[in-house]
DNA sequence: CGCCTGTGATTGAATGACCAACCAGTTTTG
DNA sequence: CAAAACTGGTTGGTCATTCAATCACAGGCG
C-alpha cells in the first residue's frame, strides 16, 4: 500500500497547495487533507521542497495541450489551451505561484526551468513543421516559439489574477497572430549592443 | 524626517525581497537592511502585506515604457522592454514573485490586479490608434493588447526563470506578430460555449 | 498450526528556530 | 512641552524536521 499512500499525499499536497497557496501552506496541513500523520509525509519525501517537485510534475500531466501536428496541431493547441483555462484554474494558480516560489529556490527553480524549456521547445518543433509546411525559412521558428509560449504563460496569468480577463479572445488573437502572420518581412530579429 | 524614513523602507525592502523572496523575508530582515529598528517598519506600515503594496508601486514605477504615441510608440516601448530585461532582473524578479503570492493574498492581489489591468490599457490604447493609422477595424485592439501583454509577461517570466533564454529575439518576435500581421482576414473572435 | 521475528509503514510528540505584530518606554523635533 | 519618530524586547503562535515508539504483516521455524 505505499505507492498508494504516496500518491494520496501528492494529490492531497495539490488541493491544499492550490487553495491556500505556498507561503500559507503547511506539511500539517497537507497530512490533515490526507488523514496521515505529519511524520509520515517526511518519511515519503525528504523536505518540503522535494513534496512540491512531486507536485509540480504531477500538474504538468494536467496541462499537456498537444494532440496533433502541424498547423492543424498548433490550431488544436490552442483551443485545447482555452479548454484548460476554463476547467484547471487550480493547476494553472499552483504553477504561476511555483514560478514565483522557484525564483529563490534551487530545487523548485530547477523543476520550472526543465518545464518551460521543454514546452516551449515543443511550440518550436510545431513552429518548425508549419513554416516546412509553408516552404518558408525555418529560422526564425525558435524566436516564435518563445514569443509564442510567453503569450501562453501571460494570458495564464492574467487569467488567474483577473477572472474578468478575456482568455478566450486574447488566445484567439495570440493564434491569429502567430499563425496568420508569420513574419512576412524579416523585420526584427537584429541584437542591439 | 519622515517621508525619507518610509522611503529608505521601502527601499530596503524592494532590495532584501528581491534578493532572498517573499516567504524568506522577515521584516527583521529589511529593519537591518534600512539601518532601524524593527518596531519602526510597523509604525510605517500596518502589516508586512501594506509594505509589500508599497514596493510593488515602486516597482511598477521601474518598469516603464511608453515614450511615444502610434506606431513608433510600440516600437519604441519594444525596445525599451528589451533594455528593462537586461537592467531591472531585481524589479522582474520581484514583481513576478508578487504575482504568485497575489494569487492567494487579497491586498497584494488587489495590487497587481489594477497594475495588470493599466499596463494593458495603454497597450490597448497604443493597439488602437495603430489600427487607426492603418484605418482597419478597431475592434480587435482589446484582444491583441491581451494577447501583446501576456507575451510581455511571459517573456519576463522566462527570461528571469532561465537567464539563457534569448528574450531579445522573443521580444522582436512578438513585436513583428503583432506589428506586421494585424490580423488580415478576420479569423478567431469567436467566443465558443 | 501457533509462535517468533524482522521490516517497512505509520504515529504523534518533541525540538529548535523563526516570525508578525504589539507595546511600553525613550529620544528627537518643532 | 507635546507630538512625532524611534527603539528593542515580548508575546503568542507557527513551522519543518526529527525521532523513539507502535503497528501490520510477511515468512521461517518448531
Amino acid at each position: 500500500m505505499s505507492g498508494d499512500t504516496r500518491e494520496k499525499i501528492i494529490k492531497s499536497a495539490f488541493t491544499v497547495l492550490s487553495r491556500q497557496g505556498y507561503e500559507n501552506t503547511s506539511i500539517k496541513d497537507i497530512a490533515e487533507e490526507a488523514g496521515v500523520a505529519q511524520g509520515l509525509v517526511h518519511y515519503y519525501f525528504k523536505s518540503k521542497q522535494q513534496l512540491v517537485i512531486a507536485v509540480l510534475f504531477d500538474v504538468c500531466k494536467k496541462m499537456d495541450v498537444y494532440t496533433a501536428e502541424g498547423e492543424a496541431g498548433a490550431t488544436a493547441a490552442f483551443e485545447n489551451f482555452k479548454v484548460l483555462l476554463r476547467t484547471r484554474p487550480d493547476a494553472h494558480t499552483l504553477y504561476i505561484q511555483l514560478i514565483g516560489v522557484g525564483l529563490h529556490d534551487k530545487e523548485i527553480g530547477a523543476g520550472i526551468r526543465e518545464n518551460i524549456t521543454q514546452e516551449r521547445g515543443r511550440v518550436e518543433s510545431l513552429a518548425r513543421q508549419i513554416l516546412a509546411q509553408r516552404e518558408a525559412d525555418p529560422a526564425p521558428a525558435r524566436a516564435i516559439a518563445g514569443a509564442v509560449w510567453a503569450g501562453v504563460i501571460g494570458i495564464m496569468v492574467q487569467k488567474m489574477v483577473d477572472p474578468e480577463f478575456n482568455a478566450d479572445e486574447a488566445v484567439d488573437a495570440l493564434a491569429a497572430m502567430s499563425l496568420s502572420a508569420v513574419y512576412s518581412t524579416n523585420q526584427g530579429a537584429q541584437a542591439p549592443a
